[in-house]
DNA sequence: ATCTGTTTTATACCGACAGTACAATTTGCG
DNA sequence: CGCAAATTGTACTGTCGGTATAAAACAGAT
């Protein structure tokens, strides 16, 4: 992404902890920024647009050091999972993320909500995986209502606990006490087998969670991220062509194949990579171009 | 309050429950409800202000209507307090209350926030007393966070529930839930003697609870629920009494110091009334002028 | 150094919006 | 009826997000 444009990123996020995002308007981003709104709308075809980029980016870096937290070490071990929480509560805390998204949550753009609450989505399957791998498949009825409760409790104790307690307080105690208590009110549902949710359905929560472009989306993230994980710093060239796909994926309304096809070729021939993991990202691409070329041929009829 | 005025706010009502606050312009609301601009501007200083006449109208019939469950009932008993919550959610549910609350709540208007957090925090402390209540004196200390973490549990499986089972589902086995989950959790915290909150702090929490002035109108809205609960729809005229007073005391710069009195001497004699409970308003109101006055003295010399 | 295509800038503009100002009209009431 | 208050209609201000466009700055290839 364009230097410049990240700097632009970089400005109106800053303002928008100032002042809120509803409260900054285009041209305070401008003359703070220092660019022209001819240039703005050359990056960003709206403001919620930039909110986005913002978003993602935010959203993208924690996610990452979140999952670094977890390499090498037992995923069952309830510490990490206190460790990864409090990581992006204090990253929420930073950048006032809550603060924007409750402002922007319920808007007009149809486009930014589907954005947000798919967010939130992600955040609860997350928890919810974290949850299989922590209390066990045996308590997986339970787990898709005790993500979203604990989630629930979480928000709940660290908003109020910073009223008491000044917004800069250490969140640490708030996060150690939500665990435990989620921990109990797991095994509490589990004998009572009482249950709200049923986690098969989660995947139909959100409209377009179950199209086949989101699931497709879905693993091309996990497998992408996986194989991020297990590289450092140094291999800066893997990275970049990994998150030229994702990018070519994510963000183009048409994938160039032939483009993908040659980045696949070379993360083939490069030997730091878990070359398994590759085949697995090679085959889902083919059947994806397979499903599009179907697709098209469809229309065509 | 005026007849017209009334009909505006429900109109309004109507239409930001369709559209939204923000997707609703005044222009709307004029041609919806038939006046003009100029007598908008006449009854509401901005459209904020409208906004905080619904929600006032909105909560006080619901805070009497939840508390009216209570009359000749055991406030020990779970099940009441299981009614009181689901009647809160579906009145929530049926003025779409969740959502123009999240949709202005971070808002620019100082005084609409400030508003919107006094609503909270009364809920979190009616849920507090409830809770003392149901689980006696000697798990105080654990209420207060109890209070919070129920209010996050029963919210966040509302709104899921809701989006799994459609927003016309029937609430009820959500708050049985939400409420089965909160005893359990309370008695692990107590076990455990784990504590984030102390209720002891709950009245320094929102900036101006501590100010003698909010604790006045704490205590005036106490006083005057209760006299107002004690009558029912036929005694027009003391009810119309014990508005008159509230909304002088909440709504004026300058209280009419005459005016309430002679209320007063009216309410002294209204037989219906219990005078133990008039003779507390009356004293309250004696020691608000008193106050005052003082407080005139001190800024004169 | 010159040509060429892209990026950036400056500026004027649009429509929608909240809120103001005010004179003209209607209404309600003694 | 007469008068004061409430109501109306309309025109206005300033701000905002977003569009349009011509001129200027820039960058890379020859």
């Amino acid at each position: 992404m364009n230097d410049r444009k990240q700097h632009v990123i970089r400005m109106a996020h800053q303002l928008f902890i100032e002042r809120g995002f509803q409260a900054t308007s285009i041209q305070d981003i401008l003359e703070y920024s220092g660019i022209s709104k001819g240039t703005f709308y050359n990056y960003f075809s709206s403001k919620n647009e930039l909110l986005i980029a913002l978003f993602k980016a935010l959203y993208g870096s924690m996610e990452t050091s979140r999952d670094e937290l977890l390499i090498g070490q037992d995923r069952a071990d309830l510490t990490i999972f206190i460790k990864q929480i409090e990581l992006q509560m204090n990253t929420n805390k930073k950048n006032k993320l809550i603060t924007l998204f409750e402002e922007v949550f319920v808007s007009n753009d149809e486009d930014l909500k589907q954005f947000l609450k798919e967010g939130q989505k992600r955040m609860i399957q997350w928890v919810f995986n974290r949850f299989l791998e922590l209390f066990g498949e045996d308590k997986r009825p339970y787990l898709l209502d005790g993500a979203i409760m604990f989630l629930g409790i979480l928000h709940h104790n660290v908003k109020y606990y910073s009223i008491a307690n000044g917004s800069s307080v250490d969140i640490s105690p708030v996060v150690h006490y939500s665990v435990h208590r989620i921990v109990t009110l797991l095994n509490d549902a589990a004998n009572a087998g009482e249950q709200l949710n049923k986690p098969e359905q989660m995947s139909t929560w959100l409209p377009d969670a179950s199209k086949p472009n989101e699931v497709f989306k879905e693993k091309l993230y996990h497998i992408i991220a996986t194989l991020k994980n297990s590289l450092d710093e140094n291999q800066m060239k893997s990275i970049e062509l990994l998150d030229f796909i994702q990018d070519e994926f994510l963000h183009s309304k048409k994938s160039r194949e032939f483009l993908i096809e040659s980045v696949l070729c070379s993360l083939r021939n490069d030997q730091t990579l878990d070359q398994k993991t590759v085949a697995k990202l090679d085959q889902l691409v083919k059947d994806y171009f397979v499903r599009v070329a179907e697709a098209c041929e469809q229309s065509n009829k």
